[in-house]
DNA sequence: AGAAAATGTGGGAACGTTCCACATCCGGTC
DNA sequence: GACCGGATGTGGAACGTTCCCACATTTTCT
């Protein structure tokens, strides 16, 4: 009897029957809402699980269901814009389809990514959503082969085993080109914080849309600790540039300020994923929109035909379009 | 048998234990590292459960074990730097501890942000850390009665059954007001765009400031969607704004850019959190640092406390650091 | 040599829930 | 009055793991 009262027990589903004076399947039913309960013994479950401050066991219901209800989500980085509304949209989606989300943060390490993917997948949730395009193909792999799974970010040759929602990088990059060509510049470079089959994709396009225009490229990769001379770079004939994404672009335009350097002037700039800080910036940053939000609802659709049985992986590409902000001039 | 290859079913602890020919408890044992297994057993154990893709599941742990080794984090917003700090923290402390963490987001909104908190304590969590203070008291009484809780932000008046670490709100604004006054500013005005405990305790900060060196005190409080004219603001002698923390201040900084406001020449900005934006923005924005890092670690080790048996509520005030940038003029 | 201790292994209960098969009761129908 | 069917409720097995205890075998000590 003492130990039944023990601190730190919690009440289970049996202590509510029994408070309620009925069995634990009827309690069962009636917590869940099922139907074939009658109202007096609903009211009776429910009265004795709210004075005894019931609450389900997940890890019970998940054993014996076989589902968990849970949504897991990998990002990268916490703190990138670019991720929080492709959350969003998983966000939306799996509550309308009655799921929960739970996040992991890679923390940009790619040890620790993994063991957020196995902690994942230990929890068993119903499906898996990763936002990065630094896991080993390998695992993506041995992932996708045990829990539906939907990459969202650009793969050089994505596994059979995953889905993979994305939007188009090469397009995304050639129309930031064209634009930057069309307002009269000619000298274009590329500038990136970090490699990653991502920036790459980029990479190619400025690459095609450069060619197709006969103008010369330049590609410029600088590590992340190291410091950026614009009036060098503009001395140099660079009148425009193009970066990975709006953190990189960001500072950028810092380094404009500082370095007395005109944007977009002298040197027109462009971010990649049109983040909330895109609009912060001055001069505002013109950048390629993907739709991060929708993208992230689909994920989650993704994995809800893959329950019901699609079996040939899906490949699902957007198209992005470009915001001209005022790091650009107008055409 | 047809049905024990059926797609879809998972291998469990005991087709690892028969494919190694020996008993569950021993294949227990050795997947968990513990001692008293042969070597040979061991290696037989781990090299089926290696060709059989074996992973533990959590769910049916958690349930036996009583713990789940989870730690849950149920954040606001998830693109603020200033949580990413502290998650940061909890991350590599719960690593330390042999813990794992799964994060919620509460997406700014109270009711989703109350689902997280239950999803957690139903997925049995061993321990909760909160970053908003925009939870009511009563949920927070529920949650820290159930699971050992901290919360992370200041609350006017935190229940009992949870732990809270923060830092020192009041403390940071008196800081800032206290720069600017060694500036030679003298008509200070407060900006935030919205209302919360935190948002009060700055207020509070800021007027005690402001009274002890005698000076008048401007209060703004605008909506989320409201322009503000700084212009107007300048005009009518404001020559120095605190800002609620540097999302606001980067707003302010950009309309200052737009509207012809000189910073910090005519109008000096403090933000709050010190993020990685205060760095990012031109001119470079001075801002309140709270060891974000460290207060996310210690979050974790108030969990384990509490699991060792602490009882009294903890109440941990860490003191902010003002750190000077060019957004303000050297005194 | 025999007892005691250490080592390795297996069997079964338990965790909290869901679900299935089955019991009971009630009113209505032939 | 015998039978049927729907509504309501019950008991027990199952999910995958851990842990306690018992047992068998080997090693060590006196």
């Amino acid at each position: 009897m003492v130990a039944e009262l023990a601190a730190g027990r919690r009440p289970t589903i049996i202590d509510v029957a029994k408070r309620a004076g009925v069995s634990k399947s009827l309690a069962s039913r009636a917590l869940r809402g099922d139907a074939g309960v009658s109202t007096s013994s609903r009211d009776l479950v429910l009265d004795a699980a709210q004075e005894l401050g019931y609450r389900p066991n997940s890890a019970a219901r998940s054993l014996v269901r076989g589902v968990s209800g849970l949504v897991g989500v990998v990002l990268n980085q916490l703190d990138n814009q670019h991720h929080t509304g492709i959350v969003q949209g998983v966000q939306e989606r799996a509550k309308e389809l009655n799921a929960r989300v739970i996040i992991g943060n890679g923390a940009q390490n790619p040890e620790e990514l993994q063991r957020q993917i196995d902690t994942m997948i230990e929890l068993r949730v119903d499906g898996l959503v990763i936002v990065s395009s630094w896991v080993p193909a390998q695992v993506l792999e041995r992932a996708g082969s045990e829990v539906p799974t939907v990459v969202l970010t650009h793969l050089a040759d994505p596994p059979a085993e995953v889905d993979t929602i994305a939007s188009d990088d090469v397009y995304g990059a050639q129309l930031a080109v064209e634009h930057l060509i069309q307002a009269g510049h000619q000298r274009i470079a590329y500038l990136s914080r970090s490699a990653s089959a991502t920036s790459q994709a980029r990479i190619d396009g400025v690459v095609l849309a450069l060619e197709a225009a006969g103008l010369p490229c330049t590609l410029l990769q600088v590590d992340a600790g190291d410091d950026i001379n614009l009036q060098e770079l503009s001395a140099s004939g660079v009148d425009a540039v193009l970066c990975n994404n709006d953190l990189t672009a960001a500072e950028v335009i810092r380094l404009a300020h500082e370095q007395q350097v005109q944007v977009p002037g002298q040197l027109a700039v462009i971010g990649y994923d049109n983040t909330a800080l895109a609009r912060l910036l001055y001069p505002s940053l013109t950048s390629i929109d993907q739709p991060q939000v929708n993208m992230g609802r689909r994920a989650v659709d993704a994995i809800a035909e893959r329950t019901a049985g699609r079996t040939e992986a899906l490949r699902e590409l957007y198209t992005p379009q470009l915001v001209v902000r005022s790091s650009t001039a107008q055409p």
